[in-house]
DNA sequence: TCCGGGTATCTTGACGTCAAGATAAATCAG
DNA sequence: CTGATTTATCTTGACGTCAAGATACCCGGA
């Protein structure tokens, strides 16, 4: 009898003409995801960044040297809109962890770059968040992380 | 070799010093909750709520008649911080979908009350709100569904 | 060449959220 | 009864996000 079960039991009392497992499943994952997302902050705010600002970084740093990309490709990498991503662009630059550079080959648009101050930061981030993540599936064992990652997988194909 | 797989990659090129295997379920997690809270909010949209207006309305509404519990009560139910509930409960009573009562019992606090209106619409919300889950879970077998569940339920409770 | 539609990015205004602190009333120790 | 502490709620200021629209440029066809 979990959160979650105690929230179905009153809707079940209080509109038995509804079937509450869907809402259950997704009260889960939502609930979870909550949690998981705290104690992620958490480990980013040790290294002056958030979910949002890492995201950035984080994208630029894997596509690799010279760990430019344009905001469209960031963008298409973050669920995000492009408001969204100006407002992070203008946030990063501002602490001095990415420049926007122009574009020679379209005088539209710009170029993201990561700075050797950001190439640091999220290095360093990074290592730390991948470790903070092994910490909160740990509790997971081995075949149910599987079973739960590739659930989940079929699951976000269908939205994918 | 879905969205998620491509960023796994990236970092094992990039980074083959971390172990990437919790990033991808997380990860998966993430996306998969965010694409669901599009679709959820899409349909709440249609009934003049979001999440947020949602979330507080069915709290007292399953809570049973007379449909009243302290801004406490709210709080504790919904994972957000008193000020924001404060905010949700400001909305909603410009909305006319809840009333502050004074709690009889003690000065400090108040009482908050969905109205008529209220109750009409977070009844009318919340059928289409459950079908509307049904269908993004539909995607699901019986037995995949039972298993995720079962999963989050154990994975939960690390954090409740 | 020039125009029109398409594209890339940014701006604006409104929300929802949080952390930190303020306010006022209840409660408890002496 | 009084002062100190705790509790319940609200206020403030900053931030991240989005939808909608603005701006500047590209590109293909007449």
């Amino acid at each position: 009898m979990d959160h979650v079960d105690k929230i179905l039991a009153q809707w079940r009392r209080e509109r038995p003409d509804l079937d509450v497992v869907a809402m259950g499943l997704l009260g889960r994952l939502s609930r979870l995801r909550a949690h998981l997302a705290r104690e992620i902050d958490s480990t980013l705010t040790e290294h002056g960044l958030n979910s949002a600002s890492f995201d950035v970084l984080a994208t630029l740093r894997r596509s690799g040297p010279p760990f430019r990309l344009s905001p469209g490709d960031l963008l298409s990498a973050t669920m995000v809109t492009s408001g969204t991503m100006t407002n992070r662009i203008d946030q990063l630059e501002k602490a001095g962890l990415v420049e926007r550079l122009d574009n020679p080959e379209d005088r539209r648009g710009v170029i993201i770059a990561l700075t050797p101050e950001g190439l640091k930061r999220v290095d360093a981030a990074v290592t730390a968040h991948v470790a903070n993540q092994q910490r909160l599936v740990a509790s997971l064992e081995p075949d149910e992380r599987d079973a739960m990652n590739a659930l989940l997988r079929n699951f976000l194909a269908v939205f994918e």
